[in-house]
RNA sequence: GCCCUCUUAGCUCAGUCGGUAGAGCAUUUCCAUGGUAAGGAAAAGGUCGUGGGUUCGAUUCCCACAGAGGGCUCCA
């Protein structure tokens, strides 16, 4: 048989008989690279380890160490998944199943509206495992639209896609399962189970194992919650036994980070039932880390030229008619308080206020860019399902601006807005930042093109001054105007959207905002809104996960605490608390009621910065002994010499570290 | 809002096959005064989320509501 010659990554050439699929050439290379293969692709195309090569093609190989890799064997994990549950559950209708980050799930409709249990999940990981076990081939074959609806005649939501497919109107949403492509591919591990897909597919099933059923949720069919609910298992799937119990080790750290765990441990706040879903109380320690934190933005936007307002909670219901808040939001707002002399709602952002300002009088030029500024707190009805500790919830305070400005003014405007944001987020300790530029929606948007595509030039420009990487979010921009989110990344890589600078074209309209130029005319000024850490509440809530609630210095609620060895020692910690507090620090005592021990490891629990020991000796020297977070205990430390240094990190962590 | 699960002492959790409840930690008191992550003893603490229903009797079973958790949808 003649060689053909097939081109690897790395550019070398390769020759193999003709007829080789991508797993002889994989085994051309190497037995234990054929043996990790469970994919390759083909010129760029992704293909399963039974394809054919040609020759001229570029082939790769894909192992199960790879993003790509891992993509596959989950998506393979997910239709065992289906397998067993179709085997389980007479009846059953399987929907779709593709791979996620870290995993993978499949949604079902079963008969009767049954539901999954936590038992079922067992008995179907159970099932899967028998079925990894019989090591099921994974079987590629195309049929015609006709044919895969006979085959697939007892499955009505395969069918839609089969029907989607048909008439042209597949789109992402099928995209795990069929291609845009006429041809319909199916994979078949047994007579009786296959599944629509689009692969590729590991060769067997004996390939998989090394995953883990997670939960079950509810979830709408194609997203749409006017559709029915379908019953969704997670999964997550990798390439070896290490790798996910490592996975399962990061959700547990997560899992401890979780602020609102933190919340209630360190006594930060609380959300109390009797007060309503999604509205919080902070407690002393934690309303002294949000003071801190408030206070710094407020002296950073003071030596930004920010002017500082304050506007009510309440505003009558034309306000907001103007704004056009009660048009599209009503559903979001809290509902309205009927009073004698009109219709009062609790105001859903501060934006329609800070145009009253602007419109309180006629605005030069000359006074352009106003920057103003507010801590606002605003209320949104979100809805029960949707709340989630601090990250979601309905009562909450916006480090919020809208800076007015002239169209020329924008492009430097924005370019400032984002060093501003990022110091004052690198002040937090994040320090890994990545970029969204959201574009017009044509289909739901006002303002001209002139005036969008200046806006968008001028957030591009401001990214490019930056020399920022950013992504692009096609129509993704409020109706109102372009913008930019910023996410950070927290100290375990998690991601997290922080910020945002939106244009608005739309309120200096409604509210018919002027300013009169140096020509003596009147033009309509732009508006931007930004927030730095989007909303007080839910900055604390990113926070207290990223530092894991031990908190740096500066931000610490209680930043030493003095404990005397024995009673005898209480005067002198006493005399160090006091010139603790005298040069301002956060430090409190714990008299000696209990061992050392114990109201050492209390103090650890609470995450102090510093636990400063004295005895005998320190009573002697004018000493303590120095107790870090996370450091080695330090004894004979005169007690000028720890408040220096304490004093310096303070400083270091307000105003250092970029 | 939708699907599933949950709600017992300040916290973390047991428990009652329907006969009004227990532990550890925290709290208070007493003893102990201990140099770097839990010393000992005692006391106090609960209309078992709320409201209805079934029952001789409900914290337990049923329903509704509220709140929480995991998802979906939504997020100006």
């Amino acid at each position: 048989m003649a060689d053909i010659s097939v081109t690897l990554p790395d550019g070398s050439g390769r020759l193999v008989a003709d007829g080789s699929t991508v797993l002889d050439v994989a085994a051309s290379i190497g037995s234990r690279l054929a043996q990790a293969a469970i994919a390759g692709t083909i010129n760029g195309t992704d293909v399963d380890v039974s394809t054919v090569v040609k020759d001229g093609d570029v082939v790769a190989i894909v192992t199960t160490n790879s993003d790509q890799g891992r993509h596959i064997l989950r998506h393979s994990t997910a239709h065992v998944l289906a397998q067993a549950v179709v085997q389980l559950f007479p009846g059953a209708h399987y929907t779709i199943g593709p791979a996620i980050d870290d995993g993978f799930y499949y949604d079902f409709a079963l008969p009767n509206s049954q539901t999954f249990s936590d038992d079922d999940l067992r008995v179907i990981d159970k099932r899967m495992r028998e079925i990894v076990a019989a090591g099921q081939p994974f079987e590629r074959s195309e049929l015609s639209a006709d044919e895969a609806l006979l085959v697939f005649a007892d499955q009505p939501y395969k069918c839609e896609i089969i029907e989607r497919v048909r008439s042209g109107v597949a789109d992402g949403s099928d995209a795990a399962e069929v291609g845009a492509a006429e041809t319909i591919s199916v994979y078949r591990n047994t007579d009786s189970f296959l599944d629509l897909c689009l692969g590729p597919h590991v060769r067997t099933t004996s390939q998989l194992g090394h995953f883990a059923l997670m939960k079950v949720a509810g979830a709408y069919w194609r997203g749409n919650e006017k559709g029915p609910m379908l019953q969704r298992i997670y999964g997550t799937a990798w390439e070896n036994a290490a790798a996910l119990k490592e996975h399962l080790v990061r959700l547990e750290e997560a899992a401890k980070r979780d602020h609102r765990k933190l919340a209630v441990e360190l006594d930060l706040l609380s959300f109390p039932q009797e007060l309503g879903g999604g509205l919080a109380v902070w407690h002393p320690r934690g309303a002294i880390v949000r003071k801190l934190m408030e206070d710094y933005s407020r002296q950073r936007h003071l030596d930004g030229d920010y002017q500082f307002v304050y506007t009510p909670h309440l505003a009558n219901a034309q306000l907001f008619e103007t704004s056009g808040h009660l048009d599209f939001y009503a559903d979001g707002m809290y509902p309205p308080m009927e009073m004698d002399n009109g219709v009062y709602y609790p105001k859903p952002m501060n934006c329609p206020m800070h145009c009253l300002i602007f419109d309180g009088r006629q605005r030069s030029y000359r006074e352009l860019p106003m920057r103003l500024f507010e801590l606002g707190t605003v209320y949104r009805y979100e809805r029960a399902g949707t709340l989630h500790g601090l990250l979601r919830i309905r009562g909450f305070t916006q480090d919020d601006s809208h800076i007015f400005c002239t169209e020329d003014q924008m492009a430097d405007e924005i370019t400032s807005l984002l060093d501003f944001v990022m110091s004052v987020l690198r002040r937090f300790g994040f320090y890994d930042f990545e970029f969204n530029l959201s574009t017009r929606n044509p289909v739901k948007s006002v303002g001209s093109d002139d005036i969008w595509e200046k806006a968008t030039a001028a957030l591009a420009e401001a990214l490019h001054r930056h020399g920022v990487e950013y992504k692009v979010k096609e129509g993704d921009a409020a109706f109102y105007g372009p913008k930019i989110d910023l996410d950070v990344r927290d100290a375990i890589g998690r991601k997290w959207q922080l910020s945002t600078i939106q244009c608005d074209f739309n309120l200096p309209e409604r509210f018919g905002l002027e300013y009169v130029g140096s020509d003596s005319a009147r033009h309509r000024p732009i508006m931007l809104h930004r927030a730095l850490f989007g909303s007080v509440e839910r900055f604390f809530g990113v926070l207290l996960e990223h530092y894991a609630g031990a908190f740096p210095a500066w931000l610490s609620p209680v930043q030493a605490r003095v404990l005397p060895v024995a009673s005898a020692h209480e005067d002198y910690a006493r005399t160090v608390l006091n010139r603790l507090k005298k040069s301002g620090f956060r430090a409190d005592m714990t008299a000696a009621d209990e061992q050392l021990g114990k109201r050492i490891r209390n103090s650890k629990l609470e995450k102090i910065p510093y636990v400063l020991v004295v005895g005998d000796d320190d009573v002697a020297n004018d000493t303590v002994g120095v107790n870090p977070r996370g450091g080695e205990v330090e004894r004979d430390v005169a007690v000028e010499a720890f408040i220096q240094r304490l004093d310096a990190e303070v400083l270091d962590g307000q105003s250092g570290g970029e």
